[in-house]
DNA sequence: GGCTCCCGGGG
DNA sequence: GTGTACGGGAGCC
């Protein structure tokens, strides 16, 4: 049959199924002339195939001035296929004022834009009752032909008067089709419709559809995963040069499927490892067996900033494709600080991405290395190889490698394992949000919260707020308002905390008091309504007690799932599953007050953070209260945490203290047992103070060290500093000798006024961000930049400046960047001991030590102070 | 004190 | 691209 007669009879169907669905008025409109018998449109329509799938993830293009949503997806029987549908059309919503309905509404009709030779018409208009932060108003929903001319059409009706506003004029389409349509990437959805030859040289079936709709609950179950990594040849360091410098090794793990490719042969008995001759074999080979294994997901390790843009400028170097998605188009790479890589057709995870920027927050390690982040979530590290030796091993011997190699694949393994383990909670969270896991994935709190309400607010008939323009969000940014109760900790050491928490306390005030934008305030309820409990300063606040609003209704439902999850866990035993399920229902309940604090926020609300944390504060001084009543001694406290010393107590002392506290908390609050530490060492903020939030280290049973808000310790500073921060820690809360931790300061001290401290210690690195001349400002590592350059060392954007602040013998009043150097230029002693001591050590140190009674003056003293030794 | 720049992860 | 940003610290000016 030729393919036009397939396109033909779902252009009918298409039609057939919109009168179906539509209303009077629409259908008369839009009824066009047209010569076939209903009987033989039902025959066309009984003759479409019904598919059912998985979607993975969606795009559209532009097809005969149309745009064409391609949506890929996983069958039932586990094929991939791409799902296209060109019935959907953008559209953004005007709201009039109320006298000019239909005076806008033939203005938008007769609207002719020039675009190039073009003119860029409105479709069509619809007039809706709709809800907008709890007023009831009418707006006009506008149809427009292609995406781009929705922001033309936008910047003209923007400057109408008869308009009072525009929304909805930023939504991508791809996602504006999902939530529409109600798609759920993941959920089992049905298109009616044909196969018809694929468009691509790709090869995967595309299934023209007539028509898509959810189909039911049912997920995709063992999504596929491939796991890579690449070793790059970086005979610099650090120093990342992806234009000149080949990927020597690249790592494949899957469930069936445990390989290594590199181009130097070397003997050896593993078979996972596959040689071939050359850098651009490896990249072939890697496509080649990207596309026979199928996954649904391809998954790296901070692979949208490293192996995929390292891929791709090595396969643009080396002149070929690097062709690993289902249309032949060129990975997508989102540059900005969010760079992500799309590629199409294949979900790509990077699953540091996740873990940095919403797991992180529950976790321990205080960076997200990959070493790190296994060994506390997997309990397994990476192999033991010194990867600054690969180039070496690279250019001169070959027994090395096969080290070299197993240590890459295990590196994919590891990532691997832990996308594995990710993947039920970004799941869960695709299915509850409705975007793609792609999308999900690198999402933060903020975003999958608002993405969670665009997507919901249609079945409220809520039209959404815009995002706020830049003096909106400079205004809001000053704005202040009381946060949660502190019960400031008096520094010391403490042994036996026990740490309480409401995990759930701010979702269950804003829905339990129903604060949100819409009731904040109501004038129905003025002097009827219970008033917040603000700080005394503040005007009386309350919220709507008749009408529910819209956040406080989403946010209960999330309470109300998870909790009939809970109640089905503790019933069944335990799932993962569903254990994945209430895990992302808590975490997107719990971003619901940020949200409504965060300056970039649609549903932005103020006055609902500040009425938050208002009862909040209510509640956790209750808690205080009580356990100080109970004997405990209380610590510590911040928001919707309460530390406590066992003081004498036993563990099930406080566990029963927890248990009575929870009988007595209304509805779905729940205080929580968080954690019992041997040790924890509080610190204050600054020098001198008598107690501050959130600075303290923890120890945990298992003897790894928790820090909470200590100065981080970045990348940049040098080894001696990061060194002398670990040890003295290590020494105050494993051995109880903070006197000791003190000797062995000054010993550091010493060290490196006695130029003991080998120069390695002290050099800082930077990373130069664009070209030389662009800068204003000149730092040290600018400084030492131009210093490179003068001596026809090549440097561009990217190089890693390495120097080390030199001593300075003739004028101690210069600028610190006229005492960088580069390394090179220095001998073993030349380094300002001063400036490390006091810019390096000291502020890595000082904080922990002034617990103690140690000043910064007393470590720079060269002996100790008697009185302190009275101090313990 | 305000502005500018860098960091994160990866080899 | 119906886009697109974070938040904090250090040093310069």
């Amino acid at each position: 049959m030729h393919p036009k007669y397939h396109l033909l009879k779902i252009f009918w169907a298409s039609l057939f199924i919109k009168l179906c669905n539509c209303n009077t008025q629409y259908t008369c409109a839009r009824t066009p002339n047209l010569y076939i018998t209903p009987a033989a449109l039902w025959q066309i329509i009984s003759a479409m195939q019904t598919l059912k799938f998985y979607p993975l993830d969606v795009t559209y293009r532009i097809e005969n001035s149309l745009p064409v949503i391609h949506l890929f997806a996983k069958t039932i029987d586990g094929r991939h296929v791409c799902i296209i549908d060109d019935t959907f059309r953008p559209y953004f919503w005007v709201i009039p004022k109320y006298e000019n309905i239909m005076e806008v509404k033939g203005k938008l009709q007769r609207l002719e834009i020039p675009k190039g030779e073009q003119v860029v018409k409105v479709a069509k208009v619809e007039q809706h009752e709709k809800n907008f932060l709890g007023e009831a108003i009418v707006a006009l929903k506008v149809f427009l032909n292609l995406p781009s001319d929705v922001p033309l059409l936008r910047d003209i009706v923007r400057q109408w008067d008869m308009v009072t506003s525009i929304n909805e004029y930023d939504i991508l389409f791809a996602r504006r089709y999902l939530i529409d349509k109600k798609i759920i990437p993941l959920s089992l959805t049905e298109a009616k419709g044909e196969f018809i030859e694929s468009q691509d040289s790709s090869g995967i079936p595309c299934f023209k559809a007539a028509e898509v709709k959810p189909s039911s609950e049912h997920s995709a179950q063992d999504l596929k995963i491939l796991a890579f990594d690449i070793e790059t040849y970086n005979p610099l360091g650090k120093h990342v040069v992806a234009e000149k410098h080949p990927i020597v090794m690249l790592a494949l793990y899957g469930d069936t499927l445990k390989k290594v490719i590199t181009w130097k042969k070397f003997r050896t008995d593993d078979e996972s490892i596959e040689f071939v001759d050359s850098e651009a074999q490896l990249i072939d080979r890697f496509v080649h067996h990207v596309k026979s294994y199928a996954p649904d997901i391809l998954a790296g390790y901070y692979s949208d900033g490293f192996d995929l843009p390292y891929l791709m400028a090595r396969a643009k170097a080396l002149g070929i494709r690097l062709d690993l998605g289902m249309d032949s188009s060129e990975i997508d790479l989102d540059k900005g600080m969010n760079r992500s890589a799309r590629i199409t057709g294949l979900t790509h995870i990077d699953i540091f991405r996740y873990i940095a920027k919403i797991l992180g927050r529950t976790m321990e390690a205080e960076s997200f290395t990959l070493q790190k982040v296994a060994l506390e979530l997997l309990g397994e590290g990476k192999h033991a190889a010194n990867i600054e030796q690969l180039a070496s091993a690279w250019d001169d011997g070959t027994d090395k490698l096969e080290a070299f190699c197993q240590y890459n694949l295990q590196d994919a393994l590891l990532t691997f394992k832990l996308t594995q383990k990710m993947l039920p909670n970004l799941s869960e969270m695709v299915k509850i949000v409705g975007l793609p896991l792609h999308d999900i994935n690198r999402m933060g709190y903020s975003q999958l919260v608002e993405w969670y309400l665009l997507a919901r607010s249609s079945e409220f008939n809520e039209l959404n707020p815009n995002k706020p323009d830049d003096s909106t969000i400079d205004f809001r940014r000053q704005m202040s308002y009381t946060g949660g109760f502190v019960y400031e900790p008096e520094p010391g050491l403490y042994n036996d905390i026990i740490v309480f928490d409401f995990r759930s306390l701010y979702p269950s005030l804003i829905s339990s008091h129903n604060i949100s934008p819409a009731t904040v305030r109501c004038d129905c309820c003025e002097g009827l309504a219970k008033l917040t409990p603000l700080d005394g300063k503040r005007k009386a606040t309350w919220f709507c007690t008749r009408r529910k609003g819209f956040i406080p209704a989403i946010i209960e439902e999330l309470i109300t799932r998870r909790l009939r999850l809970k109640a089905a866990l503790a019933a069944s035993g335990k799932s993962p599953f569903l254990e994945a399920q209430s895990n992302s229902l808590k975490l997107l309940a719990n971003a619901f007050y940020g949200y409504l604090g965060f300056p970039y926020a649609r549903w932005y609300s103020m006055e609902s953070a500040e009425a938050t944390t208002a009862w909040g504060r209510f509640y956790i001084q209750q808690v205080i209260g009580k356990a100080a009543q109970a004997g405990f001694k209380v610590i510590y406290s911040d928001t919707d945490s309460v530390f406590l010393a066992l003081d004498g107590r036993t563990k099930e002392d406080a566990l029963q203290f927890c248990a009575a506290v929870n009988i007595e908390l209304p509805g779905v609050m729940e205080l929580e047992f968080e954690g019992y530490y041997p040790a924890g060492i509080f610190v204050s903020a600054k020098a001198g103070d008598i107690g501050a939030k959130k600075r303290y280290a923890l120890l945990s049973e298992k003897g790894s060290i928790k820090i909470k808000g200590f100065e981080a310790i970045r990348k940049n500073s040098s080894l001696i500093a990061r060194e002398v921060q670990e040890t003295v820690l290590n020494i105050i809360l494993k051995d109880r000798n903070p006197a000791e931790a003190v000797r062995y300061v000054k010993a550091v001290i010493k060290d490196l006024k006695d130029k003991k401290v080998p120069i390695e210690k002290v050099i800082l690195n930077t990373q130069l961000q664009k070209r030389i001349d662009t800068y204003e400002s000149v730092s040290p590592h600018v400084a030492v930049a131009q210093k490179m350059l003068a001596a026809g060392i090549s440097i561009r954007p990217g190089s890693n400046i390495q120097f080390v602040i030199a001593e300075d013998t003739h004028n101690s009043k210069e600028k610190l960047r006229d005492k960088a150097r580069l390394p090179d230029e220095v001998n073993e002693k030349d380094y300002d001991a001063d400036y490390y001591i006091r810019h390096q050590v000291i502020p890595s140190i000082e904080r922990i030590l002034n617990v103690f009674g140690y000043t910064k003056d007393v470590l720079l003293e060269n002996r100790e102070q008697s009185k302190l030794a009275s101090f313990f």
